[in-house]
DNA sequence: CCCTTAATAGTCATTCAGACTATAAAAGGG
DNA sequence: CCCTTTTATAGTCTGAATGACTATTAAGGG
């Protein structure tokens, strides 16, 4: 089957679905809207929707972003495609292909503020049972990519606000990875990575409570984490 | 839009489209088919074809892999889904949804044996001119993730015969790359990541010429590498 | 006032990568 | 048959980066 001629072909219906990632409470937390019809009716699932005529799978992407959580602007928000789902029998009714996309919010946003409906929730993710269609297998891929991103790019401040302290950011590594690093070897490595934070002149923020008041910092101009920034390894790995 | 109920949808063609890449005489070689119909007659595009009705995308990909390259046999070859390409005026005759993959073989196979037209060709990937539709961006997307993948997995195997020697490892390394690395630091690398290459017990193989036989090495059971293995920076890297 | 808490500064040792030299084992040319 | 070339392999040395620590500073709370 050389080029798209001389074919025929079937048409599909094509979605977008979403993990919308976020820390809370030192948890990751995931983006759920609950099903009101069959099939999974009752059932948590990602949000997503159809692409509609016009627009590219990012493009809906980022509408499906703003419907669901009600902010007004989702244009500075991290999102990035994870991959394409398309088993034939993925979707009971008919056949869906589905592009999934990942991202990633600093605050969690009050949720069902402009929206039209009460069905949409952040849930941890470890207690985000089984969901709809194979949106447990996405959710999975999602975070797998997340956490791998966070190792060789500078994604993690995609989950802080337009200022925050380093502890703040180590917070989002220990998040992800659920492990816990030295402080500040942690310091030492991204101050020496150029263009992962810069420092905000003046400032310096009493975070919350006790202790020694830490100073503010932006993102900085790079993306890339070179060298990068490993997790420790889960067990003793050899040599 | 919540679920993917109580809308109306628009049905989309689903493509998927294949960047296959080879060495050859040491250069990167890409798998290009010629256009016979309009639109882009006479262009050069990437190998794809519509998803059938019953396929995902990744069995519609291994399907036009065997079809494009007349192998019979295409169940070992490293095949990875890149991301999905839906501008839509990205196909000027109706909207197409192009799933796009990356294929690694490790020895040109030579093309048209059995298959239905004398289009397809091999092409070093620096003078695949200008492409068909959005093929020159699917393809450089496609040399971008490669070569990036080079640094943290055992990708670099799949571009070589089941054995091989650490000479011809390095030299995949290298062509993808672009830049020369240093032989006894590779050498030193490689062995000291466990479960990349694993010696042939006796072997040893002339290389072709002149020269010390090099022993032979198979592929591990290894699939990341950890820690990566960098290519050098570009340029002067601050600090 | 002392204790706790958290941020920041620094030290030390080990590991790892880059640059480099040396040796071994083949082919080719006079 | 020696000598050069070529390629594989072994090893050395140095500096950078990291992991594991200790120390100091600046706040809040009893």
């Amino acid at each position: 089957m050389r080029g798209y001629d001389k074919h025929a072909f079937e048409p599909f219906a094509v979605t977008v679905d979403l993990a919308v990632f976020t820390l809370r409470a030192g948890a990751l937390h995931v983006l759920l809207v609950e099903r009101a019809q069959e099939p999974y009716a009752g059932r948590w699932a990602l949000p997503g929707g159809f692409l509609l005529p016009t627009e590219s799978a990012e493009t809906a992407a980022r509408r499906e972003l703003a419907e669901e959580t009600g902010l007004t602007d989702v244009t500075g928000l991290h999102l990035e495609q994870l991959r394409t789902y398309s088993e034939p029998d993925r979707d009971p009714r008919m056949r869906v292909v589905s592009v999934a996309f990942a991202a990633l919010l600093p605050d969690p946003p009050e949720l069902r503020a402009g929206t039209d409906a009460a069905e949409a929730r952040w849930t941890p993710y470890d207690t985000a049972g089984p969901l709809a269609f194979d949106h447990d297998r996405i959710l999975a891929d999602a975070r797998t990519r997340i956490g791998a991103k966070l190792e060789y790019t500078c994604l993690a401040t995609a989950f802080c606000p337009p200022e925050f302290t380093l502890g703040e950011l180590q917070q989002v590594y220990e998040t992800v990875w659920g492990t816990v690093l030295d402080r500040p070897n942690f310091r030492r490595k991204v101050l020496a990575t150029p263009g992962f934070v810069e420092a905000v002149p003046g400032a310096a923020r009493l975070t919350g409570g006790r202790g020694k008041p830490a100073a503010l910092y932006r993102a900085g101009t790079a993306t890339a984490l070179h060298p990068p920034l490993l997790r420790p390894p889960p067990e003793g790995r050899p040599a």
